[in-house]
DNA sequence: AGAATCTACAACCATTTGGTTGTAGATTAC
DNA sequence: GTAATCTACAACCAAATGGTTGTAGATTCT
């Protein structure tokens, strides 16, 4: 039995690993909010312009945030699909434990 | 504004990083189901006991897992709390985009 | 054209991660 | 009591992660 339908183990991987970030967290929540470039994200942190990059890259791999080319700007912004699958995943685990639980319930009421 | 409102950032992390390795998942998705000892998990996969030994620990850092002495096991099963944590955590960043939209919507919608 | 801005990317470093083997402590079975 | 079972934990190793600095390529501004 798969939890997982349409996403492969290693995209679920980079996804969770993208998201254990509280950088990247933050990220995803300004760019959910509005389109950034990576200097104005930069900006943000107390840590190197290349750092935030590679925090954007991890982002990027993992299909959470799509960039786009404008001039010699990259603007970033969250990919809500992504974060939907992530969700859904969790759902999976949650249902299975209620699955269990409604098994236990039939267990005690057709069985007393 | 914050995301997280009851967990610590730290905790959030370790939550997302324990979902990011597929034997970690398959962990949490078995113990969902039934309640198992270290030695029963350890035989479904091919690697060592200490090795499925720490990937337990990580579930239980992140408190994604519960492990109970009786006798000499260690029974370990999921906490449905925590899975619904994380899953509230992904829906917030879903919030996010919908009220991005719905802006969006109300700017289109009142000015032709 | 030249300067400033935005980005990419390489090289490097310390720490963490994910695995191993080996040893030892409880508990259970015989 | 002894053997088998289940677990804990240390020590070790290779690879990945998260940060740094430095250099160079496009693009925009004046």
């Amino acid at each position: 039995m798969v939890v997982d339908s349409e996403l492969s183990e290693i995209a679920v991987d980079r996804i969770f690993r993208a998201l254990a970030d509280s950088t990247r967290r933050d990220i995803l929540r300004r760019s959910s909010i509005e389109e950034l470039n990576v200097s104005d994200l930069a900006a943000q942190y107390r840590m190197s312009f290349a750092a935030v990059q590679k925090h954007v890259a991890v982002l990027e791999a993992a299909e959470l945030v799509i960039k786009r080319v404008q001039g010699r700007e990259r603007l970033v912004r969250a990919d809500p699909k992504t974060i939907a699958k992530a969700e859904t995943l969790l759902k999976q685990y949650q249902q299975i434990w209620r699955d269990r639980i409604d098994r236990l319930d039939n267990l005690l009421a057709t069985d007393p």
